[in-house]
DNA sequence: GAAATCAATAACCCGTTGGCTATGGATTGA
DNA sequence: TCAATCCATAGCCAACGGGTTATTGATTTC
């Protein structure tokens, strides 16, 4: 039911939320405050947002004083790779169009 | 806003139609009374979801007679692909367990 | 010590979503 | 032709989710 997949995908699914992470992958650890900066959302939302996150384990959490700095945890991508290469599996090479998605994984 | 990635995560998101999605990968073209059987939801439901998953791309419908078959298009899952190995990417080789994902990546 | 800052939590609101039943249109079979 | 089947749509409802403001606890700064 509540599986690896259905958090993952569940926690992604949210733009706002997605875009918090995008932004800890491409930047690097950051504070709550510098999150909320560039959000769009107010500063209790971002808060939400980051515990769902860890939730899903895809960030981490260190607290530094006042401030909690956030960073991106990429290995607990790893379900939504394994799922997705699952269902490429099942397809073996049913249809043309899945060439062109393992080319896509394979770099 | 509602680029690609939201529209194909938020399809997902959902177990119900993403475990539609899945059998449609595994066991090929089905029609909506042969998902229906497996869903556990009302072929309403199921109607439902099958519109929601055609206009994420992810199954395409073909008409015989009155009933509707439907399979699933693996290709539409490149954008999730792409968006993995962008959030990889930015990784770089900043932390450990990126190894990992790379290495699940290339099968 | 008092004031200000940072982040988490609480309490609430409202739109979305996923489920249902009921219905109807189209096709098949008797 | 009439009945039955298949699927899509409509209409409704309850639950969930993401947003807000208000508040509180910690910490820093003056």
């Amino acid at each position: 039911m509540t599986d690896a997949h259905d958090l993952l995908f569940k926690t992604l699914a949210d733009p706002t939320r997605r875009a918090i992470f995008e932004r800890l992958c491409r930047s690097g650890e950051q504070t709550v405050g510098a999150l909320t900066t560039h959000a769009g959302v107010s500063q209790p939302a971002v808060s939400k947002h980051l515990g769902v996150l860890k939730q899903a384990g895809l960030v981490r959490d260190r607290h530094e004083g006042r401030q909690t700095h956030y960073s991106a945890q990429l290995g607990a991508l790893a379900p939504l790779v394994d799922w997705t290469k699952e269902m490429a599996g099942f397809w073996e090479s049913r249809f043309d169009d899945l060439e062109d998605l393992l080319k896509r994984m394979d770099q």
